[in-house]
DNA sequence: TCAAAAAAGATGTGACAACACTTTTTTGGG
DNA sequence: CCCAAAAAAGTGTTGTCACATCTTTTTTGA
């Protein structure tokens, strides 16, 4: 189905608004269904796991908020109060740093162990579906084309010339 | 610049991450730039100027408020609320409809008018911008494969044999 | 050695999302 | 005509997101 048709447009659209809006309802439609399969059944938000797959993917004694933040899809989380729902929880602690103690480490406790090796089959399982869904060929493509509009996108950002 | 570097992550992804992340990443670009390029300078969150455009392009007499949703990118938007929100600013009003009184239409004010009229230039630009970014020819691949990828994730949320 | 700058988090606030529930109106069967 | 069921929207609440600002600690350099 066409993007006209998915939200009642009856006009064409133009290139770059067809682009744009393809992209933010891809998404909508990725998420809705990752969260509906994935993340809402484990009691979980998408940026909650995002956390604990990072953590787990992480060193033993676990990441600074800042190193999280970097490693985290949306660059303006504010993962000082992530952390602090996920401690809350119990998913996660604070530990304190004795070398900079502005900072601290975020590791994950048993239970976040526990909670993210729960979910990790079924959001694997998800990302096998999806990936089943184009040729392998077409997903290298498309996999390209994104990297290639970021990488636009990022230029459009910092137009800030060379030298 | 690859996702892996992006983000952060030591190992190569499976096939259905990458692509999962190709997406959101793509995004958070976009809706980011978006936000900081046009909707901000003009006061307004995303889903408020979405509401604007709908409104801008759609019949003299308003939408009702599920007319609107159906229109919106985001499918669980709060429309009654974001409605109030933009009532409160004075950019739109609600206005009983006299054929069914359960609902009401949703019209651009005089100020909601100027609103539109003074951010569209800026988001058409945006959009020729990010037009420019890819050639034709992969502007119009890259919508086809997010439209192939959109309308297989529909269907794996709908998973309802036939007969 | 100390004041300014920078870095790392924490916090205040407003906007948004999700869920359930209520009110009002329309609809259709008896 | 009357009443139950469905539809449309508003409301209440809670939790989350996101931006801007603030506090604490560390670094830097005169």
């Amino acid at each position: 189905m066409g993007i006209e048709a998915e939200l009642n447009i009856g006009k064409p659209l133009d290139p770059g608004h067809e682009l744009a809006l393809s992209v933010l309802l891809t998404r909508e439609h990725l998420t809705r269904l990752l969260d509906e399969r994935v993340f809402k059944p484990a009691g979980l938000t998408d940026q909650q796991f995002n956390v604990l797959r990072i953590l787990k993917g992480g060193p033993a004694e676990g990441y600074t908020i800042g190193e999280v933040r970097r490693r985290v899809i949306s660059r303006s989380a504010d993962v000082p109060r992530l952390v602090d729902r996920l401690v809350g929880i119990g998913l996660v602690a604070r530990q304190a740093n004795p070398r900079d103690r502005r900072s601290c480490h975020v590791v994950l406790t048993p239970a976040g162990e526990a909670s993210q090796a729960e979910v990790a089959p079924a959001h694997a399982a998800f990302l096998r579906e999806l990936e089943g869904l184009l040729s392998a060929e077409d997903r290298v493509l498309l996999v390209a084309l994104l990297d290639q509009l970021r990488v636009g996108i990022r230029g459009l950002g910092e137009p800030e010339g060379g030298a």
